[in-house]
DNA sequence: TCAAAATATTCCTTGACAGGAATATTCCTA
DNA sequence: TAGGAATATTCCTGTCAAGGAATATTTTGA
């Protein structure tokens, strides 16, 4: 949760992550969509690799990186005990959907 | 976003989020629970408010500290986006809940 | 009013980290 | 097989942020 955290807390890592939710890029690619260079964009990279953020899938001679999901399900756990701060309306149907992830969780 | 990400990057401040969740508490209290000198707990306090997480509220001599719900609103939304990263099965009652919660906005 | 409690701020030092530049590595292709 | 992509790594430097210690500020209560 917290290496997640400092991962996400550089802006350009931060922008990376968000370009990948369109899919998986490469390196090249990732550099230049946004205007950095090769070798801070591949360091960019390892730290969020590190973090198990994301994942590289090689393809000869290029590596594409993509986004794991195991975070953003952590994420998703650690913000739910915060819900109860606002909109106590929906706390049911939360619970509800909640309730389903585990279950689902227990089938595998 | 950023700045919330960069604020939950520090270990004590991220204990000290975690603690708040209990509700508003005192500097000398969140100092005492989590091990920390008086001065250091009140500089990560004026991060976490700075950064919109925490807010402050004095009653005479003390300063009671509890979480704002906003950013963690943000957070849910920045997370929805990828939610269709993992789970597709969810994406139904998850957007069930989204469209719920955007009535909910549009009544205020 | 004065001492003490509770909190905030300042100054200093140290360590971590991001960017730049150069270089290493791997793998393809002509 | 040699050259060239594509990517990773290393080294260096400057910046910034966190902790420690001391001090300032505010407010209470005797």
């Amino acid at each position: 949760m917290n290496s997640t955290f400092s991962a996400l807390s550089e802006p350009n890592r931060l922008h990376i992550v968000e370009l990948l939710r369109e899919g998986p890029l490469t390196v090249g690619e990732i550099a230049n969509r946004l205007g950095l260079n090769q070798p801070q964009t591949s360091k960019h990279l390892r730290v969020l690799s590190d973090a198990g953020l994301v994942e590289v899938h090689a393809v000869t001679n290029r590596r594409y990186y993509k986004l794991r999901p195991e975070p953003f399900q952590e994420m998703e756990v650690w913000l739910d005990s915060y819900r109860r701060l606002w909109n106590e309306r929906f706390d049911r149907l939360d619970d509800y959907l909640q309730e389903m992830k585990r279950k689902e969780g227990e089938k595998k």
